[in-house]
DNA sequence: CCCACTTTGTGCGCGTGTTCACAAGGGCGT
DNA sequence: ACGCCCTTGTGAACACGCGCACAAAGTGGG
């Protein structure tokens, strides 16, 4: 009867703790600037902005690399979870959409030294073609099929208005790039095997202002001034 | 003693449902521009990309108001959204670091359409002090309590390198600001009445780098080439 | 060599979120 | 006025994630 489990959890590593490692990632290398040899969980945790026992548990589903009694080395800690997460390898990235957007993540540097490296920054307008962005020539969308062959591009990021974003996204797909980043205010349809994520600023403060609108409610509400109840919002969770 | 409650989710909307709220109401309102009065929950769900009955559950923690037999009225349900997401009021934004990203932000055209302001950019180098962005002149990050009080700012913006984000929060916590929006690479500590919200470009590609890896360990794997046991990601959940 | 101390790794209960499936409700044609 | 058909709203089962609390395990001192 092939009973299908209902996830087997592929490898194992919950998407939420996924989600994190960059966190912890980050803290660490840090730590090892800093020359720190060993590191406990409360002490990582409370750097990463998470709960110790959230910290153990996600490292735990990685191995069991820590010493009870002494903690986790910093070192041997960045490479196993670099390796998790794929960064022992480059990955090539090209971004479509030279606009405001699209030149401030070419501009950036912070991508490079993560092992992305920015292969392309293509757009439709025959103005901005040939721009020097970054060391980069903003190059033309119609490229892109042959950019993303030659570059081994396998994360595409769309920096373009909404009402392209669709079609910049099929021919991303369509050139066998199976992640996207995607920028514009749209929801993309993508085949399964596609991962998009998705960076919405607007989403971002329409729900800053919910929380606010909600605080302010609170504050001037009629007949419950300061009883401060229940923290207005999920408070402090990032 | 005072026992905090776990969370006694203080007007009833779940969190998750509020991130979504926006993408229905951005969904609503193409629709509304286009001159249709009613939708289905069906209709809509696959416009903003999720599953029927959960759009139906998110919908009915603001009220009952769809008709069975025919759907919800358009214009009404943008109306309900917006009040609930507290869209009807204007909110003033501070964006703090002139710099590519802030820059960007400040030209974004997306913002003010939906009813926030950006009310100030406020930079710490006195070379950019003045110069004029989308029709804002850069201010110094001195005069930022005054700024916050007199433009009534409630949501900060936080666009400056990553070593200068904590002070900066801190600043705007000071100045009584409840609501940040955090694109510098830290984990800010705030206490517990602020919401930070957290925008990690950086993040997002190890996660989708995180994926690919994995797709790709499937398809050059040993002896299972094809098997495509399960869906490698979450499968497009944006 | 043993004991006290520290810190990991995890079992477990709980709250949140998702999805199915269906009864209840309303419009519309006859 | 009645009944058919469509769509909503929600109960219930299930999956997921969180955090407490503790046993297991390793360290260092005497
Ligand atoms: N700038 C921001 O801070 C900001 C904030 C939130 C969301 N966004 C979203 O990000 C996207 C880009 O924003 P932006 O401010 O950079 O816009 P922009 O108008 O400055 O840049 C868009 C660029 O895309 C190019 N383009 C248009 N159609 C194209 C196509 N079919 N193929 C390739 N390139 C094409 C344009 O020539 C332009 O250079 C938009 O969807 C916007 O809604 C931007
Ligand atoms: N540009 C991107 O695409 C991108 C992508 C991911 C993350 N980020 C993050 O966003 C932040 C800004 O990035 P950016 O590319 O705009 O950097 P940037 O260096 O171009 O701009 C930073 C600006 O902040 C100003 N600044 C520095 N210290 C300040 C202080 N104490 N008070 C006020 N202003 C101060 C600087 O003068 C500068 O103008 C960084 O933390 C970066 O890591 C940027």
């Amino acid at each position: 009867m092939t009973r299908r489990e209902p996830r087997p959890r592929e490898r194992g590593i919950p998407e939420a703790t996924v989600a994190r490692l960059p966190v912890y990632l980050r803290a660490l290398q840090a730590l090892s600037e800093s020359g720190t040899p060993t590191v406990s969980s409360e002490e990582l945790a409370s750097r990463a902005g998470v709960n110790s026992a959230k910290l153990r548990k996600d490292l735990s589903h990685l191995g069991s690399y820590g010493t009870r009694g002494v903690g986790y080395d910093v070192g041997y800690l960045v490479y196993q979870i670099s390796r998790e997460l794929g960064l022992t390898q480059d990955w090539s990235v090209a971004i479509v959409g030279a606009g405001n957007l699209g030149r401030a993540l070419a501009n950036y540097g912070g991508f490079g030294t993560r092992g992305f490296r920015i292969a392309a920054l293509l757009d439709a307008e025959p103005a901005l073609v040939g721009d020097r962005v970054a060391g980069l020539s903003v190059g033309h969308i119609d490229t892109l099929e042959g950019v993303v062959e030659a570059e081994n591009v396998s994360i595409g990021v769309i920096a373009t208005p909404a009402q392209a974003a669709q079609a910049v996204c099929d021919r991303f797909v369509g050139a066998g790039v199976t992640s996207v980043l995607n920028f514009a205010p749209v929801v993309l349809n993508v085949p399964p095997e596609v991962d998009v994520r998705k960076v919405d600023l607007s989403i971002e403060l329409q729900i800053l202002a919910f929380h606010e609108q909600r605080k302010a409610d609170g504050r001037e509400g009629p007949e419950r001034i300061g009883t401060l109840d229940a923290p207005p919002g999920p408070a402090g969770g990032q």
